[in-house]
DNA sequence: TATTGTTATACTCTATAACTATA
DNA sequence: TATAGTTATAGAGTATAACAATA
């Protein structure tokens, strides 16, 4: 456990870490802002998907999720199908045009990036995105307040030896 | 300097990141959102300064900082007084009020985050930190695109022994 | 009755531009 | 003429609540 000026200096960091967000975000193009763009990299990372769980993976309301693949759909970037399975849901999907979007939005940041972190080591660059993404997973899993009985009776071997404690129900968000 | 797909990982690390922000920003008064906790925080930290000093740390515009000011000021958080020196400036101080609610938000923050990351080492929590201030040092120092005579000509030496090659201007940002 | 997704509304943060008062 | 700061306006992101269609 870390020390209380620790804490408060990470959190200051987490806060001042959204002008480099705002950099990165003056380089996309006009039509395609930040939310677009996430909505893209996600589709094309993960594949088709319902709204749900694009939400899910955003950690932003499905309003919001709503509202962004909606800006992408009107500009033909994506695809939305009936579910089969479920006339209520959406299926998702990145059309070639979209495609070709994400690719240039790829080229962009991968750019402005590479120009100004061009000092940094290979190894740097590694660790910082891999603790950055142990924070999320940090912040999205809350070991549920209350204990179950579970919890607290001796571990009845389910097979994994990687699992040193319990592990609770995870609730785990994006991705 | 790392590959594509690093970069394009850490692209998406830092889009990511603001599920995090939003969390810490959920924990705040009311009356106190994130942007007048930058302020306060900076004044804290820094001591008095005037409007275009704290802009430049908070890495907004004036006319940002300006509202954010006047919010806290609203409250009794902030005092603005006069520059002597330049009747056009504002010198910004933190009040015995500001100073209170500056360590109630410290203490949210610090809380959260100390329950959220139980089970990091102080080690991560630092390299993860440290890594963020590199980041933004490394947004903010463009190296000034175009070359000057100075580049090029031989270090005439004005001095100062601890600099390898030309430190051009860097227009350096937060802190 | 519960869930998926959409839309309306409101709030925060930010940037640009116009304006004032000084320098 | 240029700079420090304020204010008005506009745009993007998000959350809550009300709503439609379906499970």
């Amino acid at each position: 456990m870390a020390e209380h000026a620790q804490f408060e200096e990470l959190a200051r960091q987490l806060s001042a870490i959204g002008a480099v967000k705002r950099d990165m975000g003056r380089i996309l193009p006009p039509a395609c802002p930040s939310g677009t763009a996430a909505v893209l990299t996600l589709l094309g990372r993960h594949g088709d998907m319902r709204m749900s769980k694009l939400a899910e993976l955003l950690a932003v309301d499905m309003s919001v999720t709503s509202r962004h693949v909606a800006h992408a759909a009107d500009r033909g970037w994506i695809e939305r199908s009936p579910d089969p399975a479920d006339k209520r849901s959406r299926i998702l999907r990145l059309t070639a045009s979209g495609r070709a979007q994400l690719d240039e939005l790829s080229r962009l940041t991968v750019d402005l990036l590479a120009e100004r972190l061009s000092d940094w080591a290979d190894e740097d660059v590694a660790r910082l995105t891999q603790l950055m993404a142990r924070l999320r997973e940090s912040f999205d899993c809350r070991p549920a307040p209350r204990l179950t009985p579970a919890a607290t009776a001796p571990p009845s071997a389910t097979g994994t030896t990687a699992a040193p404690f319990v592990a609770p129900q995870t609730t785990r968000t994006p991705a």
